[in-house]
DNA sequence: ATCGACTGCTTCAACGTTTCAGCGCCATGG
DNA sequence: CCATGGCGCTGAAACGTTGAAGCAGTCGAT
């Protein structure tokens, strides 16, 4: 295979790359024999350069293996082509978490259909938690952020949108009127599967297991549970205690609930997780589910499915929300985008068995 | 506050900054009044700067919020400062494994504690599955990667480690010897584990669920097993069933063992999560754990601590691997590094009740 | 024949960083 | 009194990319 090449330029060119560490748009030129403007013009296809050109460029790029350095085209065009996941606290805590799990599903499809990598960043520890993602967007190694933190009290988030850089928040942040956000209305959802509860099985005692106050969501969800009861125009009486979202601390409420509420016919969880908890609290006091108890959930992140009964819950589309925060984020990074302050997407209604045998 | 500077440069260096996309060393140099060359290696701590200039140049830098910006940096020095994390096949398939989630943990703690950045990749989808990551690299985006791979015959795992790029494997590679890996002797583990089995608790007709024998863990996991067994100098009657690491498949896998295997005295699953479904099936059909038949697992990722009773697992050390696996790349890429081609960390094994009682 | 427009490329500058050679200055030693 | 050299900084170059401006050549219209 001879390959001659028009030898005027000083540059060996003709060395076979060995070890070479990168094709850059130049040896695509030299290899061409133009210059690399033109090649760097010929590969975002503009109308200037001729057709034969092109696909010479073309075939010398993909002959060559040439990929695009992304230093320089960020230094070029003064931001990446990546965006941030930020996530609050530890990592540990994070990747706990099957919601994160889900949205990082969705985010990383999202960027790999554009093209886009994607940088995680996770708060180094709790205490000076701002330093590790604010070094990473400050130094524009990527060119927007999306923010899953669900704490009311966070600082960091309003940092982040007073930064003046695009960022998108998953959830609802009441605190935060102005900044573009994606997430599900939890209210109606919480409202929906309390209705659900009360309409189409006629229970009107039922006990919410909700989750830390200071979680926008758990506010929601709980708010969501008493509007339904309100507007129910029934006589129900209801009582709340107070988990963490996670397992035990759902058997713990549940206890109390039972212990404190006598004739209990459902208990709404905020999450599925907190429904196990009840569901093993319900189960060891020997109450059946649904027949004593019934139990609804949140979530739907897989634990509900497994269990038996399955667990009546609400379908939390989290993968849809890293999606549609990731295209958001980039639409506003583009500044190709009408406004789209608050997204919301919406949610599923799953019935199962944990509510009751589903007749009408 | 008079802020007095040397105006000889034309470019108006008084201005408030209000809406500067971000803060250059040309900054720095203009509000301490040298040039931005010296800033530079101010900052970097040059011996050639009189203590003073670093001074002024720290307290400017730190009053206008000066953050190196990542894409000049990387592109002057040839590389970047992230790594990746390339994990194979669709982001769905990967965020649902915990393996996945401690392994990020740890290999994040790692960057964060570098004050590098963490680029996550994930294949688009099964088929075309290269393009992702393989972009992300030769663009030079990361400047190296883990790779998080499981299946023996995945060929993505071949073409990274071809590649020239610093690559570092989680797991055991046996095609690869040459590649860079961190793991844990997998053989050992269930070796251990199985001589727990024997010698502690004296039973000699044990059923191993092994995962898919195209992952080498579950390779090696089986290959411990019968080493063990056959180590023991007992006469031990052993049996296999394989899952595909799933809690359903070990619940299917467990009730093939129970179907075939009379007097099945433990059950040895290759993971938790199907450990735990063949403690559903034994549950179900009314034996009892670990009386009429022991149980154990692998990775204890969680799950194992819940259960009633606790099951008997190895502790895979999931986030050390990323940690560890990090700071190998790290050295790798910095060239640092005395050959360490394959690190194995240690295990843990954990004894729990689902093995029977403890005594001697 | 001359002008203008168009075509297809090249040249040049810029993004922010790091690093190396060099420059003026002063102190020291011969 | 001049050579030497350390000190503290400056200027310039380079990394790979892009795009505006420029520049030959051609073609159609006047």
């Amino acid at each position: 295979m001879t390959d001659t090449v028009p030898g005027d330029g000083p540059s060996g060119a003709g060395r076979t790359a060995g070890r070479r560490a990168s094709v850059t748009l130049k040896d695509v030129a030299t290899a061409v024999g133009i210059s690399q403007s033109a090649v760097s013009m010929a590969l975002s296809d503009h109308p200037r350069i001729s057709e034969s050109t092109k696909q010479a460029v073309r075939a010398a790029a993909a002959r060559l293996g040439y990929v695009p350095n992304s230093a320089g085209r960020a230094l070029r065009a003064g931001r990446s082509t990546s965006i941030a996941v930020v996530v609050p606290h530890t990592g540990q805590h994070v990747f706990g978490h099957p919601y994160f799990m889900h949205l990082l599903v969705g985010v990383t499809a999202e960027a790999n259909a554009r093209d886009a990598a994607l940088m995680l960043s996770t708060n180094p520890d709790e205490t000076h938690g701002v330093a590790a993602y604010e070094r990473v967007l400050r130094s524009q190694a990527a060119s927007g952020a999306i923010v899953a933190s669900a704490s009311i009290t966070d600082p960091n988030v309003n940092r982040m949108v007073d930064a003046a850089l695009p960022v998108v928040l998953i959830g609802r942040f009441v605190h935060l009127p102005h900044a573009v956000s994606v997430g599900i209305d939890e209210i109606a959802g919480a409202a929906a599967i309390t209705r659900h509860l009360v309409e189409e099985h006629g229970l009107t005692r039922i006990a919410h297991i909700s989750g830390p106050l200071d979680h926008q969501t758990a506010v929601d969800r709980y708010e969501g549970f008493r509007d339904a009861l309100a507007a129910s125009g029934k006589p129900c009486t209801h009582t709340l205690a107070v988990g963490d979202f996670s397992e035990e601390s759902g058997r713990a409420a549940a206890r109390q609930v039972l212990d404190s509420m006598t004739d209990v016919q459902a208990i709404f969880a905020a999450n599925d997780e907190m429904a196990y908890g009840a569901m093993l609290e319900l189960r060891s006091r020997g109450l059946r589910i649904p027949e004593d108890v019934a139990l609804a959930g949140y979530d739907d992140f897989g634990i509900s499915r497994l269990t038996t009964p399955g667990i009546t819950t609400v379908h939390v589309p989290a993968e849809a929300l890293g999606r549609k925060a990731a295209a958001v984020l980039f639409d506003l990074v583009d500044g190709t985008a009408p406004e789209p302050v608050h997204t919301v997407l919406p949610f599923d209604l799953v019935i199962r068995e944990s509510c009751g045998t589903h007749a009408g």
